[in-house]
RNA sequence: GCCGCCUUAGCUCAGUUGGUUAGAGCGUCAGUUUUGUAAACUGAAUGUCGUCGGUUCGAAUCCGACAGGCGGCUCCA
């Protein structure tokens, strides 16, 4: 057994081994599915009217504590399908049961396949098992088809870590039941490596660091999933969706502008009023009975700017370009920070050209992605998003196939590390979807390529090929940052907001070491030729000690700081005070202040991670 | 939207089984101090205890609805 397959037992075993502690502590509890996740595993159980939190942990854990040191064998036994569906109703497990009858009906318990089943695709009973497993360990005993450690006393080191609401089956018309998760592993090392990930990620969460390092704000009176930029916050935004947009406009993309409503026959044109309605944002007018709808994307609205004039084979492609906000009416439980809001900036643009120049156009988007992700650090990873056998999407699937296999070749031709998957289209054509993964080894969906060949048509888009006859033109889809409040949330956690110079919000400090006036005028002097140079400067020429006032800059994670009192105005030299995850070369630099600030200005107009000082 | 938990000053949090004028630290403001690389000293102000309704002689405390937040589920053009 492999050790991934041995981790694998221990924390299905693990499963297995909470729910006889349940059991042993709810006689009542009835059992839904127990599986292996990522780091860990969990159970579904309904204890009925009680409630489990996490206060009951202790007491659960000290329970599988003690299973784990009796040291059960894991006996596996095998039972005729029908005796065990007679068992499961002995033993009140009525979940167990449904699992049995679909076993015994469709061979699977694989709602999916299930549905599959239903349609016919299986013949009734033609895949149907005969015989089921049980694991038994101790008293307790559970359909499952295994593996298993050979006994209960080997299974690593675990820890309970929350319980939540969960769907039997993930469907949400069926019952909820409590799911208690757990992580484990191999050794107790291993476990407490895990647990200080986690601890990190929690003193990175962008929620909190918003609030500390003061870039964005919410209000009750706004509303949820509405977030408030303040101007630290601001800097970020707009530094980021400039850079985003500079990798295009070489490429000869134009920015343009659209209003951020619409009448509803615009998406009744394009397919969205019937697929996302529900969505939708509606706009009353007050005056007539006008009703406009908030958008909730901008390629219709960019449409209409390409069809405002006839176009030739010789004027393609023609690239719109825009940084904007789309607003989408999210389930309220989805909300959550900036990761899940319901005003979206995306640095969206639009390409709309022949179909021979569909490699180039989609060679230059994966370029300025990968040019955007090395410089924030973060490595990439594709997805080529396919669509499934389902019948929610538009246009037909000859030309879903051709656009499939020209966005893997784009992908192939640019050398990115890629993987396949299907059902994860959007319905009007196949993606590729780029996945950074940030410091603390979690990935992130970012940047999008879309193609599409549906919304051209829809819109009977036209040019006026070489051979004088109308042809239809393809659109392609980008967003470098995705939506820049999903880039900042995962951004924010990658850096642990230690931003680079280019970005930070406030890029240099002067302190001030007494309040005298030629101090404060020097200063003064500093940072107005420090605005000259376009670089962020504040001074802090506050009636406090220096100790506190570094403290303070060191608090903000401002990268430079520079303490001026009388030595540095007498030399004008000064020894930057550099925060702690820029490399500096030379080290200890001293310099004379003008010097240093170009220095910076430099390293900003670079947008170097790691410092020129 | 669903399940569970949570909401006390700008921030982080105390607040005993329901019982007078609701507290602390940080921050803010005022004064003292003129400061040298992660927290000087003294003093002051600050709250519809998320909102509305109910129970009670009496509610920050109990109940309900709503709003907002957190963890999941479901969803994510």
């Amino acid at each position: 057994m492999s050790d991934n397959d041995q981790l694998y037992a221990m924390r299905h075993s693990l499963a297995h081994i909470m729910a006889t502690a349940i059991q042993h502590l709810y006689p009542d509890a009835k059992f839904g599915v127990g599986p292996v996740v990522e780091n860990g595993f969990y159970y579904d159980v309904d204890l009925g009217e009680t409630k489990l939190s996490e206060d009951d942990f202790e007491k659960l854990e000290a329970e599988m504590h003690k299973v784990v040191d009796e040291n059960w064998p894991f006996e596996r036994l095998e039972k005729p399908i029908d005796e065990a569906i007679t068992w499961s109703q002995e033993h009140g497990q009525s979940y167990k049961e449904e699992l049995l009858n679909d076993l015994k009906r469709a061979g699977t318990t694989v709602a999916k396949d299930l549905d599959a089943a239903e349609l016919g695709t299986i013949a009734e009973g033609e895949a149907a098992v005969e015989n089921v497993s049980f694991y038994k360990d101790g008293d307790f005993t559970d359909l499952c088809r295994g593996p298993h450690v050979e006994s209960t006393g080997k299974v690593g080191a675990f820890k309970l870590q929350r319980v939540s609401g969960a769907y039997w089956r993930g469907n949400e018309k069926n019952a909820q039941m409590q799911r208690v998760y757990g992580v484990a592993f191999a050794t107790q090392e291993e476990l407490d490596q895990h647990l200080h990930m986690l601890e990190e990620a929690r003193a990175r969460d962008h929620r909190k660091l918003g609030q500390e390092l003061d870039l964005f704000v919410f209000s009750d009176m706004v509303g949820s999933g509405l977030p408030l930029f303040t101007p630290r916050g601001t800097v970020l935004r707009e530094e980021l969706a400039t850079f985003s947009n500079s990798l295009r406009t070489r490429h000869g993309f134009e920015k343009v502008f659209i209003p951020h409503m619409t009448k509803k026959d615009l998406y009744e044109a394009s397919g969205h009023w019937a697929k996302f309605g529900d969505e939708l944002f509606l706009v009353k007018s007050q005056e007539t009975s006008d009703e406009l709808v908030l958008k909730p994307m901008n390629c219709p609205h960019h449409t209409r700017i390409y069809a405002s004039k006839p176009r030739s084979y010789r004027d393609l492609p023609v690239r719109y370009l825009e940084t904007t906000t789309v607003y989408r009416d999210e389930k309220t439980g989805e909300l959550g920070g900036l990761n899940r809001v319901r005003s979206i900036t995306q640095d969206d643009s639009h390409v709309f050209c022949r179909q021979d120049q569909i490699e180039n156009e989609i060679h230059n988007l994966l370029e300025a992605a990968n040019e955007l992700y090395s410089v924030v650090g973060m490595e990439l990873r594709v997805r080529l998003s396919y669509r499934d056998d389902g019948d929610a999407y538009l246009g037909s699937p000859e030309l879903w196939l051709s656009a499939q296999e020209q966005l893997k070749n784009a992908v192939v031709a640019n050398n990115l590390k890629y993987f396949e998957e299907t059902g994860e289209a959007a319905f009007y054509g196949p993606k590729i979807d780029f996945m950074a993964t940030d410091a603390l080894g979690r990935e992130h969906q970012v940047a999008t390529v879309q193609l599409d060949f549906v919304q051209p048509e829809r819109f009977g888009l036209e040019y006026t090929g070489e051979d004088g006859h109308a042809a239809q033109p393809v659109m392609i889809h980008c967003a470098l940052l995705g939506s820049i409040e999903r880039f900042l949330a995962v951004y924010i956690e990658h850096t642990a907001g230690k931003f680079p110079v280019w970005l930070a919000p406030e890029q240099i400090r002067l302190i001030t070491v007494n309040q005298e006036e030629k101090t404060v005028e020097f200063a003064g002097k500093i940072a107005e030729q420090a605005k000259e140079l376009g670089l962020r400067l504040v001074v802090d020429n506050s009636n406090e000690s220096v100790g506190k006032k570094i403290r303070a800059a060191e608090l903000m994670k401002v990268p430079y700081t520079v303490v001026i009192g009388e030595k540095e105005m007498r030399m004008e030299r000064m020894i930057p005070r550099v925060r702690k995850d820029i490399e500096v070369i030379p080290a200890h630099p001293e310099m004379n202040f003008e010097e240093f600030l170009k220095t910076v200005a430099n390293e900003a107009r670079g947008r170097v991670t790691k410092s020129s000082l």
